[in-house]
Parts: structure tokens; C-alpha cells; sequence
DNA sequence: TTTGCCGTCCTTTTT
DNA sequence: GGACGGCAAA
């Protein structure tokens, strides 16, 4: 073995080096009697988490509150399990995303050294196996892997096939519809047999024809991934018991979330051997809406009549304050068991519930509090902000980039969904997958190459009529009709992708970059006629990913990398250590802690969202979405609320959150900005929205803005560069350096006077503009 | 065929 | 405020 850490996690980029204290421990272990070794994986656990931990054979489920050190027990547990001697291969740990993966393996690395666990997502999971197992299951090895921009692509064509109008069956809608299916495990004929109303008979035809489209791309979506597998071990039963042999330990993080699929992969694993572990919290289910059941963890008692199970009430990590606030909050849920959550952590500061008089100033007053805080020894990191709705991300931006505040948003799938990533990746997957025909009509004209609309729909007919795929169809241009003019280009293409096919197949790096040499997308990116250079710098950005994935995986594949490039989430690209305050959605937060919390824009329609509205049962999961945000913070939680918010361009006034409301009184600190900010106004302000009209002008604004994209000019700004902030006005560069990753400048503004500023963040325009 | 401009529509959360 | 599709001009 090599000095690298033989540890199997599906799915994710990077784990750590940590061979080193990894070796030692094993030493450690090795010398250490069995017995003492496992005194000291339970020294520092309570009554009710060492139980936990030993417990041995047969079903187990922990109900774990917020804080209540539920990772810790899985992970001592998986521990324990290695140094009663069970085989590492023979455990199986899944949980919901590849952060909590990595961070349960890097874990365990630290505890009983290198081993062969399995620590995966349920998709990563599904996706290896199926691809092991693809062989006996009449399934290509080298599927592609749709996420939700390529299941959207062929769920229009599929509309289009059913003779709708993709406009009034946008994918959106049927994608959601289906995906519902799949998770619950109906397949296109079962859902059609059950359609019944005018909606659910259309959606049923998109659904038999979206099903066929994958088919003869030989992709899978995500819902795919844990369908076909569920059929795979109900179907046939050597995988079934080979599978149940192998992992004869199974551990299933946030339980609450699963939905009929996982929870049928879970319960078929354990059949034979009954060795289950389940760990969740129902007042955390916020998956609903994808299709996640709340009863397989309320049931979970009726599926193992055996079952142990054990409560972790006591919290670790919140202040009284904090937690009294959050618990406060979720009595008031109705669908719900009891549950004491208590702390010995000290009563702390009170929530502070702060009114604003609208959203710029909600989002001015969290830049300014985070300014203080870091003014007063704090660290940015250690501060995040939590939203319902990405939207509301935008502001918070801005003014944390006027504020010279070091931020990262936590939206990973952002990077993979960039245009240029998408397309660099489509070639790869053409590459692996040559039926691929989605990813091949996105790039059949990236760059541009003179394939146009109408040469495409022809092939597409052709094709079609021929039932073959995209790529054979480009081998017979000629005998196409229609497409005299550009057979020469078409040819052209098809002799490209072959030479690109003949080219390097490994290190992915070296596939990479060939691609992008020989397509001509760098000379693309490199043109300087575009003033935006992100481009590049994205794909440099991808570039060294898969130089990095080399790294970490010396016998991977390009399958591989695009299998793990396909099933990335938002928080897996998270870096706690990044010196930057954390922005992210209220779903992204769960399974993370901060010292410091911002929960912005509780009001009624944002949280509870609008679309719960009058439905009890998904307020209720709204609740605890909130809850769950509450339950992040350590020490000091703020929640705030504006009066006014922009909608689609208009301002228009809010309802504070009911759920204010629910919270006890006496663990809140009430305030308001109105007052302060009347005083400080200027006549103006006071007036009310004195905006110019811009009427007409929307759109010319728009093209000035892209034109004037901040990305790639903060690398030509010098000392004595002029600049221009759109509400500071003209300034000059005085001072420019760097402050760690960031270039930090100090500008001196005409009006405003002088200021820091992070230029990354920075919404500074070229002076000239 | 490509490009840019315009109006229309939308808006929850995501593996 | 942005994604997308349609349309006209180059």
C-alpha cells in the first residue's frame, strides 16, 4: 500500500493527508490492549452516547437533538465497531451530502487510523454499485449522470414528443411531478396506471417519453440512481445478498430526510443481519418537498420491532438563550413527538429580533454587526447568514462588499451550472458516453463552428427517424437531406470528437486540457475581445480541481471524476477555514454550526414561504426549518425583519413572521432601526423613493452593467487607478496589497472620503464607464 | 448563422 | 433582477 489513506469515500474531491497521525493511531491501537484502546473511545462520551456507541447487534435508532453530539456517535460507534474486530469493508456509513462524508471519515481517520469504510452519499453510493453490478443489470458501466439542467433539456424534448407545448408543461413543474414519482418508486407504466386526472395522464405521457430519452442517451438521473438500485436488489437476489453480505454494518445519518427509495435500500440491505443504525432528529425533517418521509424515522419502532433506541437530549453547542428560543419554537408544531432539550452551556446573550425599515438597510445593519464583531476580535468566519430564498443573498453581497467583508456563498452546484463549465464537461461526457446525445447537442456548436438551428434540427429528424444517436447520425451527414450546406462543418465535428477520443484517457487533467486546446474553447476564452475573463478562469479553476482529483485518486477514472463532478452538493464546497463570513439558504446550514448567526428576512411569505401557505402540514416544516436555522448558532443568534422588500423590481410591505411570535419572550432582545435611521436621514430619504425614472432605460442599464463586469479588472488595478463605486462615486487607488487570498485597496473616494475595500468583493466599476 | 436587443415570465428549498 | 425565447439586423 502506498502511504495514502485507503479510505473509500464515494463522491467526494479531497480528503485531507492525514496518514500521518492516521498511521500513528494505528500504531497507537496496535500497541494499546484491546480494552484500554476502547476505554478511551468511550472516556469522553455520556451515559446515553456511549450506549449508543456499544451497542451491538441489531437495530438501533438515536434521536438526536440539534448540538447533541450525534456525529460524535456515529463515529465512535463505527470505532467501536473496527476495534471489536469487524472488518472495516464490512461497514456502510451513508449520509445526505459529501461534506458530511468527508468530515465523518476524516473523523474516524483520526480515531482508528486507514480503513476500508464506505462513507458515502446514497447517491454516490448507488452510483458506484451500479456501475459494479452494471453487467448483470443490462445497464452501460459508462452512464451518464443528468443533473438538473440536462433532465430539464430532455424533459422539454420529451413534452415537445408528447405533442405539449413545453411552455405549458415547463420543466420545472413535470420535472418536480416525476421526480415525486421516482422517489416514491413508480415507474412510468405504475404512474400511468394510477393518472386519473387531466394533469397527471399529461405528466404520465412526458414521463414514459422523458424515461426513453434517457434510455437511448444511456443517462440516468439523480432519482435514477437510487430507483435502479432499488430494483437491482429487489429483483435479483445474488446482488441483494452478496450486497447484505459486504456491508454487514449500516449507518444512516439524517434518517428523517430519506425518502421511500433510501428507505427501501436501507431497510433491503438489512435484512438478513438486522444491523441498522439510524441517527435524526424529526423536528429537522426539511425535505419534505423532495420527497422525503418523516415516517421512516416515526416508524422506524414498527419496521424494527427489535429496535433500540436512545435519546440524545442535552445540547453541546448552543447557549440557554439559543436553545430555550429554538425549542420554544417548535412546541408550537403539533405533528411532532415531546422532547426535552437542555444545555449546560451558559445562558448567554438574548436573540436579538432587530426591525428594519426595509431590506438595504436589514442588509447595511448585518455588514455593520459583523464589522463590530470582527472590530472586536471576532473572526469572519466564525459568522454566517442564513436566508430562505437565494434571492435574498444579493444584497447581503452588496453590502458586504462595500464593507471590505471577506465572504464566501455557499452554492457549490453554482460553479458546475457556469455555461463554460457545463460545456467543457459535456465534451468529457461525449467522450465517456458517446450516446451522450444531450451533452453532444450542447456543445455541437461550442464554440461556434457554424452548426446552427436549422443543421441541427435536421440531424435530429434524421436521427430520430433512424433511432440512432446524435453522434452515428454526424458519421452520415451526407445522407442527409437538408443539410447540404453544412455537411462539410458536420464532418468536420464528427472528425473532431474522434480525434479528441484518440487523445490522452488519463491523468483527467491532461484529458482536460486537451479538450480544451484542440476544440478551440481556449482560444475562445483567451480572446480578449470579451472584457470578461471569468471564463477562463473558471476553467482554469476546473483544471486544477482535476489535477486535484489525480492527486487523491491515483487509479481514477474520467467516469469517475464526472460521476463525482455530477453528484457535488451546495455545502461540499464549504470551507470552514477560509477567513470569509458564510452565506447560505437555511437548507444548506443544516448539519453546521456557527458562533455567530444571521437569519435574515423572516417574514411571512419568505418564512413560512408563500407556498406553505394554508398548508398545515408544510408549515409545519417551515417551522422547522427555522428551528433548524436557530440550532446552528453557538452564541449569538440575530433574526431580522424588514418593512419594506423588493419584490420583482417593487418595493412592497411585509408581515413579520408568525413564527416571531412563537418565540418565548423572555430569551429576546426586541429592537428597532427605524428611529435611528430617521435621525441620521436626509430630507430626502424621508420623502420616500426619489429614484429616477428610468423607464425606457432598463435595458440600456442592463448592457452597461455587463459590460462594465467587475471579474478580471481588479488584476490590471495599480496605485493612482481611478475607480468608480456606484453609490461612492469616483475614487483613487492609494494603496493596493494583498490580504491573504484577497487583493485589499484603500481608495480615497471624492465625496465619500477614504475606504478599504476587498477589490474581489468590491462593486467597483472602470472609471471610464 | 450569429448577434444583440427586446419583452415575457418567473421565483423555494436540492441530492 | 435575471433567464429565456423570439425576432430582426449584420
Amino acid at each position: 500500500m502506498t502511504g495514502r489513506v485507503a479510505w473509500c469515500i464515494f463522491g467526494v474531491l479531497r480528503l485531507p493527508s492525514r496518514s500521518l497521525p492516521a498511521e500513528r493511531n494505528r500504531l497507537k491501537q496496535a500497541q494499546e490492549s484491546k480494552s484500554s484502546y476502547r476505554d478511551r473511545l468511550l472516556k469522553d462520551l455520556t451515559a446515553a452516547q456511549r450506549e449508543a456507541v456499544v451497542h451491538g447487534e441489531g437495530p438501533l435508532l438515536v434521536l438526536a437533538g440539534p448540538g447533541s453530539g450525534k456525529t460524535r456517535v456515529i463515529t465512535h460507534r463505527v470505532a467501536y465497531l473496527v476495534a471489536e474486530g469487524i472488518r472495516a469493508e464490512n461497514i456502510l456509513a451513508l449520509t445526505f451530502t459529501n461534506k458530511a462524508a468527508q468530515e465523518m471519515g476524516k473523523r474516524v481517520v483520526d480515531l482508528v487510523g486507514a480503513g476500508k469504510i464506505t462513507i458515502c452519499t446514497f447517491h454516490s453510493l448507488c452510483a458506484r454499485l451500479l456501475r459494479e453490478f452494471a453487467g448483470e443489470l443490462s445497464l452501460a458501466a459508462n452512464f451518464s449522470i443528468f443533473d438538473r439542467a440536462d433532465s430539464a433539456a430532455a424533459l422539454r424534448e420529451a413534452a415537445t414528443e408528447a405533442d405539449l407545448d413545453p411552455k405549458n408543461w415547463p420543466a420545472a413543474t413535470t420535472g418536480e411531478v416525476i421526480s415525486r414519482a421516482k422517489s416514491n418508486l413508480l415507474g412510468p407504466e405504475e404512474y400511468e396506471g394510477q393518472a386519473d386526472d387531466f394533469f397527471t395522464k399529461q405528466i404520465a405521457k412526458i414521463y414514459i417519453r422523458y424515461q426513453k430519452i434517457l434510455a437511448s442517451n444511456e443517462a440516468l438521473d439523480f432519482d435514477d440512481l437510487l430507483g435502479r438500485m432499488v430494483s437491482a436488489l429487489r429483483e435479483n437476489e445474488s446482488i441483494r445478498s452478496r450486497l447484505a453480505r459486504r456491508y454487514r454494518y449500516v449507518l444512516v445519518d439524517e434518517y428523517q430526510d430519506t425518502n421511500r427509495a433510501q428507505y427501501v435500500i436501507a431497510r433491503v440491505l438489512c435484512r438478513d443481519h438486522q444491523n441498522i443504525c439510524a441517527t435524526g432528529d424529526p423536528d429537522q425533517s426539511i425535505y419534505g418537498w423532495r420527497g422525503a418521509d418523516i415516517s421512516n424515522i416515526l416508524d422506524f419502532e414498527r419496521d424494527f420491532p427489535q429496535a433500540k433506541i436512545i435519546r440524545l437530549e442535552q445540547n453541546y453547542r448552543s447557549s440557554k438563550m439559543i436553545l430555550s428560543a429554538a425549542d420554544g419554537l417548535i412546541r408550537a408544531n403539533r405533528q411532532r413527538r415531546e422532547k426535552k432539550l437542555w444545555t449546560e452551556n451558559p445562558a448567554g446573550e438574548p436573540v436579538e429580533v432587530v426591525y428594519c425599515p426595509d431590506d438595504r438597510s436589514e442588509a447595511e445593519y448585518v455588514a455593520g454587526r459583523i464589522g463590530e464583531y470582527v472590530a472586536q476580535g471576532g473572526r469572519y468566519d466564525e459568522v454566517a447568514v442564513f436566508y430562505r430564498v437565494n434571492s435574498l443573498s444579493r444584497l447581503v453581497e452588496q453590502a458586504l462588499r462595500s464593507a471590505g467583508i471577506a465572504y464566501q456563498m455557499v452554492r457549490g452546484t453554482a460553479f458546475y451550472s457556469r455555461k463554460e463549465i457545463k460545456d467543457v464537461l459535456a465534451y468529457l461526457r461525449v467522450l465517456v458516453n458517446p450516446k451522450d446525445s444531450v451533452s453532444l447537442l450542447r456543445i455541437i456548436n461550442v464554440p461556434a463552428r457554424g452548426i446552427g438551428n436549422k443543421t441541427v434540427k435536421a440531424l435530429q429528424e434524421y436521427r430520430r427517424a433512424e433511432d440512432i444517436s446524435v453522434l452515428e447520425a454526424l458519421g452520415q451527414a451526407e445522407r442527409i437531406g437538408g443539410l447540404s450546406r453544412s455537411v462539410g462543418r458536420v464532418k468536420e465535428f464528427a472528425g473532431l470528437l474522434k480525434e479528441l477520443s484518440q487523445g490522452p484517457k488519463r491523468p483527467v487533467k491532461a484529458v482536460l486540457e486537451n479538450v480544451i486546446r484542440r476544440t478551440g474553447l481556449e482560444s475562445e476564452y483567451a480572446n480578449e475581445r470579451s472584457v470578461d475573463t471569468s471564463a477562463m478562469d473558471n476553467v482554469n479553476e476546473l483544471i486544477s480541481s482535476a489535477a486535484q482529483y489525480d492527486l487523491d485518486n491515483p487509479d481514477g477514472d474520467l467516469e469517475d471524476y464526472l460521476q463525482q463532478t455530477a453528484l457535488i452538493s451546495d455545502v461540499d464546497t464549504f470551507d470552514a477555514e477560509r477567513g470569509a463570513v458564510a452565506l447560505m439558504t437555511m437548507h444548506t446550514a443544516k448539519g453546521l454550526e456557527f458562533p455567530v448567526v444571521f437569519m435574515i428576512g423572516l417574514e411571512e411569505g419568505l418564512l413560512p414561504h408563500s407556498r406553505s401557505a394554508d398548508k398545515p402540514l408544510e408549515i409545519e416544516e417551515e417551522r422547522r426549518l427555522c428551528f433548524v436555522g436557530m440550532t446552528r448558532a453557538k452564541r449569538r443568534l440575530l433574526l431580522s425583519y424588514a418593512r419594506y422588500r423588493q419584490f420583482r423590481g417593487a418595493s412592497s410591505r411585509t408581515v413579520p413572521s408568525p413564527f416571531l411570535g412563537e418565540l418565548p419572550s423572555e430569551s429576546l432582545r426586541l429592537s428597532s432601526l427605524e428611529d435611528t435611521r430617521a435621525q441620521g436621514s436626509s430630507a430626502k430619504e424621508l420623502l420616500g423613493e426619489s429614484r429616477p425614472k428610468t423607464t425606457l432605460k432598463r435595458s440600456a442599464v442592463r448592457g452597461a452593467r455587463r459590460r462594465a463586469g467587475r471579474a478580471g479588472f481588479v488584476d490590471r488595478l495599480v496605485e493612482g487607478s481611478t475607480v468608480y463605486h456606484p453609490r461612492l462615486g469616483l475614487g483613487k487607488i492609494e494603496e493596493i496589497g494583498r490580504d491573504g487570498k484577497f487583493t485589499r485597496a484603500v481608495i480615497n473616494f471624492e465625496q465619500a472620503g477614504s475606504k478599504t475595500m476587498m477589490l474581489e468583493y468590491a462593486d467597483l466599476r472602470e472609471a471610464n464607464d
